[in-house]
DNA sequence: CGCTATGGGAAGAGACGTTG
DNA sequence: CAACGTCTCTTCCCATAGCG
């Protein structure tokens, strides 16, 4: 026995106003007379009427949809990222369609036209297979997080100056090899800085340094067997020296640790690790990882409020068309634990 | 305070041409 | 002439903005 819902036809008709009435009882509440706001009230109460959201989508066409599209959930810097977004609910009350879209352009658009015609009101990106201009083109508000964001705003975290507190480190804890291990990233994503910022960093204060940019795979398996080689390698070629490894992110940082582990069974001195994100894996690990903190919430939060400034814009009568990207950069905070001295 | 047009899409109704 | 598939056109869903 599914009866129909309860509608605002119904209340109208129930309690003798009009649905228009109805309506302003639930948004503008003031321009009522407090009995008549009373009487409404208790009408909702004997018919039982449930909120549809649905209907006011279709009314005034704002979905209070914000579509989401990560590369991944397995790098513990998106899941982190995400679950940052999810709780800016408590702030602005949009809700989040989200896909993991990591195999390729063609793939990245169909999901954004699938958002698209959900009516999102704006969308964040974190993946990187589409070209922001062509982002762009689709005409509403979008925030790239740590992509490539020429034609779009985009809020990053300074990269440059993170991976250069980590080099510090290293040498400051006297290393005798520093080396960098990171996806052969593109240099157009913001990124990209980690691996220039290490390695001129390496140069000023002429250290030794070896630069791996050989990590790859769609899985946490396949990168993981990546990163054996990798320390394999490492173990082979540098033996005795004392090793700085500063990694891409701390989901590698944390495989390069357990890997150290399985081989040493502790963590030698003949050892020093940087990870990067600051991600709860870093804190959670075996021994609890140096990272270059990237502050997520404050991220999450500057990419919430530039996006919702575009949003409301949309929604004005002569909406002021999108105009030049914003970009803004956050400063990460050096987390020194236990993997370095 | 009420009336009315509005929005996107599903479902229903109707139109049309073809077939056995 | 009913039965069928294929289109196209209406109606309906519901809350809201704008106007009277």
């Amino acid at each position: 026995m599914s009866k129909k819902q309860v509608t605002f036809a119904d209340i109208a008709e129930y309690t003798n106003f009009s649905k228009t009435t109805i309506s302003r009882y639930f948004n503008h509440p003031d321009s009522l007379t407090l009995e008549n706001q009373e009487k409404i009230s208790q009408a909702l109460d004997t018919l039982g009427y449930k909120k549809n959201k649905l209907a006011k989508v279709l009314a005034n066409g704002k979905s209070e949809f914000i579509g989401i599209i990560v590369p991944n959930l397995y790098l513990h810097y998106y899941s982190e990222m995400l679950a940052q977004f999810l709780s800016s609910y408590r702030d602005y009350h949009y809700k989040f369609l989200v896909f993991a879209s990591e195999h390729g352009a063609e793939e990245e658009q169909q999901y954004i036209e699938e958002l698209l015609s959900y009516q999102i009101e704006g969308l964040i990106v974190l993946s990187h297979t589409l070209p922001s201009e062509k982002l762009a083109s689709y005409q509403i508000p979008v925030i790239a997080i740590e992509r490539e964001a020429e034609y779009i705003s985009s809020v990053n975290t300074d990269n440059y100056m993170g991976a250069l507190q980590a080099t510090s480190l290293l040498i400051r804890d006297k290393c005798d090899m520093l080396i960098h291990i990171n996806v052969n990233v593109d240099k157009s994503i913001p990124a990209y800085d980690r691996i220039r910022a290490f390695q001129e960093t390496c140069e000023e204060y002429h250290v030794p340094y070896d630069i791996d940019l050989s990590v790859e795979g769609n899985s946490y398996h396949e990168i993981l067997n990546v990163i054996r080689e990798i320390f394999n390698k490492i173990e082979a070629k540098y033996p005795d020296q004392k090793k700085g490894i500063f990694l891409a992110n701390d989901t590698y940082a944390n495989m390069f640790l357990n890997l150290i582990f399985q081989k040493y069974g502790t963590f030698p001195s003949t050892y020093e690790i940087v990870g990067f994100d600051n991600s709860p894996i870093a804190s959670e690990a075996i021994l609890p990882i140096t990272t270059v903190g990237q502050q997520i919430d404050v991220i999450a939060k500057t990419a919430m409020d530039l996006l919702v400034r575009q949003m409301d814009e949309q929604k004005k009568r002569a909406p002021k068309p999108l105009g030049e990207p914003i970009h803004k950069q956050i400063t990460p905070v050096l987390i020194r634990r236990n993997t370095t001295q």
